[in-house]
DNA sequence: AGCACGCCGACT
DNA sequence: GTCGGCGTGCTC
């Protein structure tokens, strides 16, 4: 018998071993095993059991340890790994690794922490114990209090004294047990899984749960939905039947919408255990929580991206709230994209699910447009909430003021004086973006980037956003010599600055990563504005996702140009989605809201699209522009970014790969090769960068072609100086 | 990616 | 004379 095995590596291809010297018993595809590789030991995970191999036999080296009696990767998990890999072309075993946590990749057995518990025995007594043995009969009182078990650091805490379990084991009153920590109502099994009463639903929103209700098996459902118009209540009503039919509901979120308050949602609604899959777990809470929804017993799981890699004892329904967020794809390595992952898994367990967003993402729509999605809207705003009120402030001609306008400025005032609070959105941080030579107009750049430093004043600094370089202030210019050197352009410091001498009166609040770096500083800002009082919060897209605003009724986007003319085919879709997600942080219903942007273009046909007909004309027209540029959805793309570190040489590495490939005749006529062109920042962090790209209509043609392109770069003689990468489905090209 | 081997420059 | 720089090659 021979193991087929996928190792942590970059290669692509598997290892073969013959087994351990002990005759392993129940080795299957998804156990993971020690083996022997190279000159080290590397955790693999078993591919499949053959009968022969290619290698000579004695070249083969023993497997060293079966692992597992049972697979980890179960068969679901297995495939939806090795079909991610193929679809991204990335390496197996690297692909399989990171459907692990992080312990069962380093090799620790998939059990539970176990814990120590203490019981009273089942005869015992306080009247066994003398009068005098004061502490041992505190001891014994609280073990008695607590039939189910109790942990020596719970005893301590109620004021038992642990050393002296000891002696009441020995006195045969105390027992002690192995036990791992269990999920409140892990047991409840019956139907009535709610806590609180369900919202009542408007007619759209009952729609949209009825769909998922009747669902026959595999069934998705884009659920597009205009902020405040209830998508939440939508999802809660659809996991509480699936719920109720005995099985778990698996929902991803962006990065940044795991808060407190999501979490502490779902928790309010069910009697069921919910786990948060979320940055601060430790290793090990990740694998108790991974344990607990693999047996059953964790019935919601909230998690960010990986958490598509849960496993599932029995799936009912998968939701990705906020779809088109970009960090569902991951941007290293295993590239791999969470909502599309969801839709294989989703067909393979032959259930629905459910894509909510208030801007979705053209993939999507085009998919719901094109009948392959049911396509659901939730167009009315719940309760009796009235849309905000859009206009373009047109700013050309206008004197700025660290980006504020007169005219922004006196609508500031006003709300301000009518005792609500103002939401401004710069989604650029520090105190100005550059900082310019005033003799020469030369730049201060970073030495490891084609970028300007970034000056910031607390404290003061000049920092790259690109590679986190960090310098003092120059007191002079470095080509002139000159001591005139001036802050160009402004960050949300700046705007902070500026908007602290125009109200003096009102409580500044900035809102970006690093103001909000301490910890407890985010909480304290939000407690401020929660208060209600008028305050101004200035602020990057920290701002724009996961809270609301009830006291805010002005939204300003200072710079509303920003990435309107970008090199990136998605700026235009990013930007939309982006103004609409922070208009949506504003109002309520008695306090309706009113969203300014800053334009130098207000006359910008889609801009004026989306502002005046909303999210859905402007996606059909920028599909349509998008069909016409045979731009994706309409077409599929994959990037090779190549970075070496000499000028010219990625770019060298991928016009020779493309003419090999053309010589040879590899790429089907399907494909089209565009490139090599250097990145449109050419150099960062000290490397030169450069990509090409392919584009097919078709993805098996597409497939095909990237194999043989891989083939061709392993074997390159340059790939040495140059580190490639592949981006399938890429959705940022820098 | 790791990791070792191996062959040339500046130190005690 | 050695320490260590990173080019080259290999991983069942």
């Amino acid at each position: 018998m021979i193991f087929r095995v996928a190792i942590p590596t970059p290669l692509y291809r598997l290892f073969d071993y013959r087994p351990p010297i002990y005759e392993p018993e129940t080795a299957a595809p998804g156990c993971r095993v020690r083996v022997p590789f190279g000159r080290r030991e590397v955790i693999g995970v078993l591919v499949s059991l053959e009968a022969e191999s290619e290698v000579p036999l004695s070249k083969l080296k023993p497997a060293l340890e079966l692992i597992d009696t049972e697979p980890v990767l179960t068969t679901d998990l297995f495939r939806l790994a090795s079909w991610a890999a193929q679809y991204y072309q990335h390496p197996l075993g690297d692909a399989l690794q990171q459907a692990l946590p992080v312990l069962l990749r380093q090799g620790q057995a998939a059990r539970f922490q176990h814990q120590t518990l203490w019981t009273a025995s089942a005869d015992a007594e306080l009247g066994q114990l003398s009068g005098r043995a004061e502490r041992q009969r505190e001891l014994l009182a609280l073990l008695l209090e607590h039939p189910r078990g109790i942990s020596t650091d719970a005893l301590r805490a109620e004021g038992g004294n642990p050393a002296l379990l000891k002696i009441l084991a020995e006195k045969g009153l105390a027992e002690s047990c192995e036990h791992h920590p269990t999920l409140p109502h892990a047991d409840n099994t019956d139907l009535d899984v709610l806590r609180e009463a369900p919202l009542t639903l408007h007619d759209e929103q009952l729609e949209a749960v009825e769909t998922v209700n009747v669902a026959q098996g595999f069934t998705p459902i884009l659920l597009e939905g205009v902020t405040g118009s209830g998508k939440t209540e939508v999802y809660l009503q659809a996991i509480q039947r699936c719920l109720e039919t005995g099985k778990q509901a698996l929902v991803l979120v962006p990065e940044i919408g795991l808060t407190p308050q999501t979490i502490a949602r779902f928790k309010a609604r069910f009697r069921v255990p919910v786990l948060a899959l979320h940055s601060g777990l430790t290793d090990r809470q990740r694998l108790d929580a991974w344990l607990w929804a693999r047996e059953g017993s964790a019935r919601i799981l909230i998690g960010t991206r990986s958490a598509i890699f849960t496993p599932l004892k029995a799936p009912g329904l998968i939701i990705v709230d906020e779809e088109h967020d970009g960090s569902f794809k991951q941007q290293d390595g295993f590239r791999y994209h969470a909502r599309d992952l969801a839709i294989f898994r989703a067909r393979e367990h032959d259930i629905p699910i459910l894509l909510g967003s208030a801007t979705p993402s053209l993939e999507s729509l085009h998919n719901a447009l094109s009948g392959r999605y049911r396509h659901l809207r939730l167009t009315r705003r719940a309760g009796n909430a009235q849309p905000p009120k859009f206009e373009l402030l047109d700013i050309r001609q206008q004197q700025l003021d660290a980006g504020l306008s007169a005219p922004l400025i006196r609508r500031i005032h006003e709300h301000l004086d009518r005792g609500t609070q103002v939401l401004l959105f710069l989604n650029r941080r520090g105190f100005s973006p550059a900082l310019i030579c005033h003799d020469c107009g030369t730049p201060v750049d970073c030495t490891r980037c084609d970028a300007r430093m970034t000056l910031h004043r607390q404290p003061p600094h000049l920092h790259c956003h690109h590679c986190d370089r960090q310098t003092p202030i120059p007191r002079c210019c470095a080509q002139c010599g000159s001591s005139q050197l001036r802050p160009a352009g402004s960050g949300t410091e700046r705007v902070e600055d500026r908007l602290a001498v125009h109200f003096p009166h009102t409580p500044i609040l900035r809102v970006d990563r690093d103001s909000t770096q301490r910890k407890h500083a985010l909480e304290r800002i939000m407690d401020q504005v929660h208060s209600g009082e008028p305050c101004i919060l200035v602020g990057t897209q920290m701002l724009a996702k996961g809270h609301h605003f009830p006291r805010v009724t002005l939204v300003a986007v200072l710079d509303a140009d920003a990435g309107l003319f970008s090199a990136d085919f998605r700026g235009m879709e990013k930007t939309a989605q982006l103004i609409l997600q922070v208009a949506g942080r504003a109002g309520r219903a008695d306090l309706p809201g009113e969203v300014l942007l800053q334009t130098f273009n207000a006359d910008h046909p889609m801009l004026n699209t989306l502002v005046h007909s909303g999210y859905d004309a402007f996606a059909r027209e920028e599909l349509r522009l998008r069909h016409g540029g045979h731009l994706p959805p309409f077409a599929h793309h994959v990037l090779i970014r190549a970075e070496a570190t000499r000028q010219g040489l990625a770019e060298s590495f991928l016009l020779s790969l493309r003419e090999l490939a053309a010589q040879q005749q590899l790429l089907p006529p399907q494909v089209q090769c565009i490139g090599p062109f250097p990145s449109l920042m050419e150099k960062r962090a000290g490397l030169f960068r450069a990509q090409l790209l392919l584009q097919g209509s078709a993805r098996k043609p597409l497939h095909q072609a990237l194999g043989t392109l891989i083939g061709l770069m392993q074997a390159h003689p340059e790939a040495r100086r140059v580190r490639w990468t592949l981006d399938v489905d890429p959705i940022d090209s820098y």
